[in-house]
DNA sequence: CGCAAATGTTAAATTCAGTTAACATTCTAC
DNA sequence: GTAGAATGTTAACTGAATTTAACATTTGCG
């Protein structure tokens, strides 16, 4: 998936998270995200126009089976990326920060030897 | 130091590694960055009014002390995040792709945490 | 020295992702 | 069923960091 801003992203993760159940409310979108609710309905639109989110006026949002895909993949980067702080001895909670910024950024190959490495160090 | 942006980071990091030896020109921080002249001439505006850097009006850019030592600091994140990636067995292309933008994101307890785990892992 | 090339500066426009304020729609409790 | 609260939408604006085009200054070579 091409055009992954750093918001994009965040915006599929979240609704990711949030919609485990059922679908999403804007306003949810917003608290988790700390940003307005006009941000998360304009982030919305931009989805909707990539074909990642399905969603109506005054409609509930939910993830296209192609959002979901992208979601699960920054979805997999961002867990990763946690365990692989929490196993150097960074505290949950600063875990949560970095990562949350850090999943952004780190490429294929990146995931890919992190992942060998976490796999690794699991045994042993 | 704060208000240290992406962005001030990225030009305080490429002054400190073009000025080893010397002055700095725009022109080159412009190379290396991949960004305009003119963005660089902004940004110095910037980072003079902050107390990073030293110039006068058509004149060399220098770091100032204050600014030489956030470089150091940014420039050390980027050394061990670099070292770590080549560790797990990234290669040296895409670590330092990598490490250039999630530099700018990891905290002093990650830095530490990272840190402390490539010591160990250095001997035995 | 003097001129051309390199470098630095300024201004105006663009893009991205957010904001606030005002308004529209939907939901919910009585 | 309706009123008020919650939620969604729209428009206009902001700020950061960029761009291009035009202009100013400095440098270095013949």
């Amino acid at each position: 998936m091409e055009n992954m801003t750093m918001s994009v992203e965040d915006y599929l993760e979240t609704i990711y998270v949030l919609g485990r159940d059922g679908f999403v409310k804007s306003t949810d979108v917003a608290a988790v995200l700390r940003v307005s609710r006009p941000a998360v309905n304009k982030a919305m639109g931009e989805l909707v126009a990539k074909g990642l989110v399905d969603k109506h006026s005054y409609g509930k949002i939910r993830l296209t089976d192609e959002g979901l895909a992208a979601a699960e993949k920054v979805y997999a980067r961002h867990t990763l990326l946690n365990d692989f702080l929490i196993s150097i001895g960074v505290s949950e909670k600063t875990a949560a920060i970095d990562c949350c910024k850090i999943e952004h950024f780190i490429s294929e190959e990146t995931v890919e030897k992190l992942s060998q490495f976490m796999e690794k160090n699991k045994r042993g």
